[in-house]
RNA sequence: GGAGAGGUGGCCGAGUGGCCGAAGGCAAGCGCCUGCUAAGCGUUUGUCCUGGGAGACUGGGACCGUGGGUUCGAAUCCCACCCUCUCCGCCA
C-alpha cells in the first residue's frame, strides 16, 4: 500500500509511475474522494471539539454540586446526533478510499529498467555453461516417468490436472532438495527456519497484497473463511504483523519450506505438460525484514543466496532484472533467476527475488524503532524463492539425464539420497 | 465440543460513568553523583489521523481485544463477536 498523504501531495508523480508500470488504477476517483473526506473530517473534528468542551463543563459543574442546564443538554443531544450521522458518512468515504488504495501497485525503484513486458527485461549475468549433449535431451516428464519418479496421470485421477505426484526415488529426490536448500540457508546464510501455517485468514492475505486484488488466484476454504497460501512469503511476512521491531534485531532473515497452492486461473493452456506449472508445488522461501537504508544491499545478498543453490547443483542459469512493465504488484524491484532446461532449450524462472520496500509493511503495519526516542518507521520487506523445489527437480532431471535414460545425482544432493549416485530404471 | 477465568501503554499491573491517554512498577533515554562494576538521586519516554509553521514546535481529533448500543459524557454500563489461559472430553 502506498502512503495516502504521499499520493495526495504527489499526484502527478504517482500517475506517471502507474503509466510506466502499464497499469491505470483509478487514481482520479481516489483523489476526489480524499478531498471530500478531509473536508468532512475537519467538520466532524470541530464538532467533536465543541462537544468535548461542553461535556467537560458539565462534569466540572456536577463535581461542584450544580445541576446541568436541561436546555444545554438538549442542544448537546442534537449535536451528538449530528456527529453520529457525519461520522457514518465519513466512514463510508474512508471505506471507499481504502478499497481503492488497496488496488494500487507499488512504485518501482529508480534503478528499475523501463519496459513494457518480459521481452524488455535485461539480463544481469549468466552463470554456467549449458551442457553439450551427444543425444537429443528429453523433457523432464519423459525422463521422470520412465524412471518411475513422477506419475502425473494418477495425480490427475486423484485431484485433477496439474497436481504433482512423486513416487519412489522421485519423492526422495524432492525431499532431498528441500533438505539441501534449508540446510544451506539456515546453516550458511544465517536464516532462521520457520514452519508456518498453510491456511491463513483474509487479513494475512491482505497484508502481503494477495487480497483483495488477486482473490481469483487463491484456493479458499468456506467455513471458517481461510485461504491456502500461494507462497510461504505470506505467513512469513505476516509473522511480524502489527509489531514494532527493535532496530538491533534487523535484518531479520527467515527461511521456510512449504507447499504452495495456486489456482493459476489465468494460465489456461500454458505449460500443460510436466511439472513446470502446478496447482500445488513445494518451495523454500526466503524473507527479510530490513531498515530502508540497507534493503537494496540485502536484496543483492538474497539473490546471491538463491543463486548459491543453483551453483552447488551445477545448474546453469541467468539473472534478469524485471522491467517496470513486468514487475509484480507489491514489488519495487525484482530479480528473477532462470535455470537452463535442455529438454525445452530455454531458460525458465526458478526464483523471483523482490524488495517490496514499505508496500507490505504499511499494509501489515510492521515497523521498527531506530533510536529509543525516534518515531517508529515502516520496515522494508524482501522475499525470494530459494528455490522452487519442483522446478529444481525438473532442472536436475533435464540437465543430468544420460543417453540410457538414467539420471546422475548432483554431488551436493548425494548425502541426502543415502549416497546414491545415479537413478536407473 | 463442555465449564470457568481473562484481554489496559515496550513489558507487568491499577483503574466500575466526568478531575483518565490512563496510578504504580519494570525497561529505556538524559542529567547529577560515584576509583571500576553496581547502587542512588532528579527528570523524560505511547500510537495513529488532521491543521498551522521553513523548523524547534504547536492547535484539534481518535485509540484501553473488535464491532455496535445507552449517555451531554464510556477503559468503566449493555449486546454481539474474536482471541488467550485453566480444567474436562475427543483426537493426529
Amino acid at each position: 500500500m502506498l502512503d495516502k498523504k504521499f499520493i495526495r501531495e504527489n499526484p502527478d508523480q504517482v500517475r506517471e509511475t502507474f503509466q510506466k508500470r502499464g497499469l491505470a488504477p483509478d487514481l482520479e476517483a481516489f483523489l476526489s474522494l480524499e478531498a471530500k473526506r478531509l473536508v468532512l473530517l475537519q467538520e466532524v473534528e470541530n464538532l467533536r471539539a465543541r462537544q468535548n468542551q461542553a461535556s467537560e463543563e458539565i462534569g466540572r459543574g456536577k463535581r461542584e454540586g450544580r445541576k446541568p442546564d436541561p436546555e444545554l443538554t438538549a442542544g448537546l443531544r442534537a449535536a451528538s446526533e449530528q456527529i453520529k450521522a457525519d461520522q457514518n458518512s465519513l466512514a463510508e468515504l474512508e471505506k471507499e478510499s481504502d478499497r481503492l488504495i488497496l488496488t494500487f501497485p507499488n512504485l518501482p525503484h529508480a534503478s528499475v529498467p523501463p519496459g513494457l513486458d518480459a521481452r524488455d527485461n535485461p539480463e544481469v549475468r549468466r552463470i554456467g555453461e549449458p551442457r553439450k549433449f551427444s543425444f537429443p535431451p528429453r523433457p523432464h516428464w519423459e525422463v521422470g516417468e520412465k524412471l518411475g519418479l513422477i506419475d502425473l496421470e494418477r495425480a490427475a485421477r486423484i485431484s485433477g490436472s496439474s497436481f504433482p505426484l512423486f513416487t519412489g526415488l522421485g519423492a526422495r529426490l524432492e525431499r532431498a532438495l528441500i533438505q539441501f536448500m534449508l540446510d544451506l540457508h539456515t546453516g550458511e546464510h544465517g536464516y532462521r527456519e520457520i514452519a508456518p501455517p498453510l491456511l491463513v485468514n483474509a487479513e494475512t492475505m491482505t497484508g502481503t497484497g494477495q487480497l483483495p486484488k488477486f482473490a481469483a488466484e487463491l484456493y479458499r476454504v468456506e467455513d471458517p473463511e481461510l485461504y491456502l497460501i500461494p507462497t510461504a512469503e505470506v505467513p512469513l511476512v505476516n509473522l511480524h504483523r502489527e509489531e514494532i521491531l527493535k532496530m538491533e534485531d534487523l535484518p531479520i532473515s527467515l527461511a521456510a519450506y512449504t507447499p504452495c497452492f495456486r489456482r493459476e486461473a489465468g494460465a489456461h493452456g500454458r505449460d500443460t505438460r510436466g511439472l513446470i506449472r502446478q496447482h500445488q508445488f513445494d518451495k523454500v522461501e526466503l524473507v527479510k525484514f530490513t531498515t530502508p537504508e540497507s534493503s537494496y544491499a540485502e536484496l543483492e545478498k538474497l539473490v546471491g543466496h538463491a543463486e548459491e543453490v543453483l551453483k552447488r547443483l551445477s545448474l546453469p542459469y541467468r539473472v534478469i532484472c524485471l522491467c517496470t512493465g513486468d514487475m509484480g504488484f507489491a514489488s519495487a524491484k525484482t530479480y528473477d533467476l532462470e535455470v537452463w532446461l535442455p529438454g525445452e532449450g530455454e531458460y525458465r524462472e526458478i526464483s523471483s527475488c523482490s524488495n517490496c520496500e514499505t508496500f507490505q509493511a504499511r499494509r501489515a503495519n510492521i515497523r521498527f524503532r531506530s533510536a529509543e526516542q525516534a518515531k517508529p518507521a515502516f520496515v522494508h520487506t524482501l522475499n525470494g524463492s530459494g528455490l522452487a523445489v519442483g522446478r529444481t527437480l525438473v532442472a536436475v532431471l533435464e540437465n543430468f539425464q544420460e543417453e540410457d535414460g538414467s539420471v546422475t545425482i548432483p554431488e551436493a544432493l548425494r548425502k541426502y539420497m543415502g549416497g546414491l549416485e545415479k537413478i536407473t530404471a
